[in-house]
DNA sequence: TTATCTTTGCGTCAGAATAACACAAAGCTT
DNA sequence: AAGCTTTGTGTTATTCTGACGCAAAGATAA
C-alpha cells in the first residue's frame, strides 16, 4: 500500500457491508480506524486491491482477517466514485455485502479488545468517509433481495425453525408479517425443507426444524412489505 | 491515456451498454476497433477515466462523441474484474447501461462511415473483450427493470400510443403479453397520463397518446413473463 | 352509401393469490 | 387438571390475474 497515489490512475479498494442476525436484531460489523483520516471513527471494513487480486478475493482477505471467516456469502453492491470520498486523494471503492452468523464467527482476540465491534442497524454512529450511504444502498439491497430470493438463511443456524425465520424477516424488512400468511408462501416456494425434527428444550410446544433447499422449485417467491 | 499500465492500480475504464429501440426492435450501439487489441472486432463504447471524472461524466463524453448525444438515461450495472478480460493488462471496467431514443440521435458523420452502428440484440456480431458477458448482464437487468419500473419511456417518444408501449414490452421482455390486461396494469399503476390527443394518420382506428406521468402513484407495478 | 376488415378501447368472468382471522394441538407453569 | 403461551393448520372474503368477448373508430372496397 505505499503508493497510495498513483498519478494516472484512482487507487482501488473494496468496501464491505457485513451483516449478521443475532438475538432477533440486525447488525453490521463495523472497525474502529487508527489512522488518520477519520481517526477513531467507526468505518466500514475494506481493504485496496492488490496486484492480480479480484474484488472477490479482497473481500475475502478482509473477512479472514477481520473475522477469521472463510465461505462467506456475499454480493457486489455498487462502485463509489465520488471525488470527494477520500480526504486524501481521488479513490474508488467496490462495495459488497455480505451475510454471516455471527454465531459461527469468531473475531480474532487481537481486533476483539476494541476495534471491531457489531452495531445494530438502528443504533449505528456516525461514519467516517461516505460509508453511511454505502451502508444504506446495502440495506436497501438486502430487503429487497430478501423478498423474492433465499438469502436469509446465510444468516442462520443451518437447522432453523419457522418462527426463527419470520423474526428475520420481520427485523430486516422491519415490519410486521402474517405469521401464518407467510409461513404458507414459504413453504409454496419450497424454499425450505421440514427435517421432521423439532427444536427440543423451547419454551412451549416445540416447533419443527427446517432446513435450506438447495434445490429450488419456484426460483422466486415475495414477500411483501 | 498515456500509462495504460499504471504498476500500482488497474486501469479504470467505463463501458457502456447503449440500448435503442426503433421499428419494433432492440439495438445495442456498437463500435468497430481500429486498434489492437482487437482490432476489427465490434466492441462496447467506452473509456479509460480520466482525472477527477465521475463515471458518470466518463459516460456522458463517450454518449456525447459517439453519438452527439446528452441527457441520456443511464444507470451502473456492475463492475467487472477479470484479470484476463484486457489482454493488455490488468483493467477494471465499470459497466453501465443507458437508454435512448435513436430517433433524436444524430450519430456524428465521421463515425456514421462504419465504425459505430446499431444491432438488433438477436443478431449481434462476436465482441471483443468480456463485452458479451457484459452485455448480457445489461439486457438481463434492462428486462428485470421494465417488469417494475417505468424506464421504458426512456426509449419512446414524449408522446406514445398504448400499442407502441404494449410492443415494446414485448419486444424486451422476448414474449407475448395480453394487450387488455397489459393496458390495465400500466394504467392502473398510473405511470402514463392520457393527453387526449390521437396519433393522426394511424392505419385504422386513431389511438390515444400518452406521456409519462412525472409523478406516480405507485411506485412500481408487475409485468409477468 | 354500405359492407367488410383491422385496430383500438373497454368490459366480463372464472380461477388464483392474498390478507385477515379462527382454532386446536403441544408444551410449559401452577 | 386448569390456564397460559407458542406453534401448526385451516377457513373465508377480497383482490388480482389471465383469458377472452365485443363494440367503436377508421380505412378500404363494392
Amino acid at each position: 500500500m505505499k503508493a497510495f497515489h498513483s498519478y494516472q490512475n484512482p487507487s482501488l479498494a473494496v468496501d464491505l457491508v457485513v451483516f449478521g442476525y443475532s438475538k432477533q436484531q440486525l447488525a453490521v460489523l463495523l472497525l474502529n480506524r487508527k489512522e488518520e483520516p477519520f481517526k477513531d471513527c467507526w468505518v466500514l471494513p475494506g481493504a485496496f486491491l492488490q496486484m492480480e487480486e479480484r474484488f472477490r478475493d479482497t473481500c475475502s482477505r478482509v473477512l479472514k482477517t477481520k473475522l477469521g471467516m472463510d465461505d462467506v456469502y456475499m454480493e457486489q453492491l455498487y462502485s463509489f466514485d465520488e471525488p470527494e470520498r477520500d480526504p486524501r486523494g481521488r479513490a474508488i471503492a467496490v462495495a459488497y455485502y455480505a451475510l454471516v452468523n455471527p454465531a459461527r464467527v469468531a473475531i480474532s482476540a487481537g481486533n476483539m479488545a476494541n476495534d471491531v465491534a457489531w452495531f445494530n442497524i438502528k443504533e449505528l454512529p456516525k461514519l467516517g468517509f461516505d460509508h453511511h450511504a454505502i451502508f444504506e444502498i446495502a440495506l436497501q439491497r438486502l430487503r429487497s433481495k430478501i423478498a423474492y430470493f433465499p438469502v436469509g438463511f446465510e444468516l442462520l443456524d443451518e437447522l432453523f425453525t419457522m418462527p426463527e425465520l419470520h423474526e428475520l424477516y420481520e427485523c430486516i424488512l422491519d415490519t410486521t408479517i402474517d405469521r401464518r400468511n407467510f409461513r404458507r408462501k414459504i413453504l409454496d416456494s419450497a424454499y425450505i425443507i421440514n427435517t421432521g425434527n423439532k427444536r427440543e428444550g423451547a419454551q412451549n410446544r416445540h416447533p419443527d426444524l427446517y432446513k435450506f433447499n438447495k434445490k429450488l422449485k419456484k426460483n422466486s417467491f415475495q414477500i411483501n412489505v
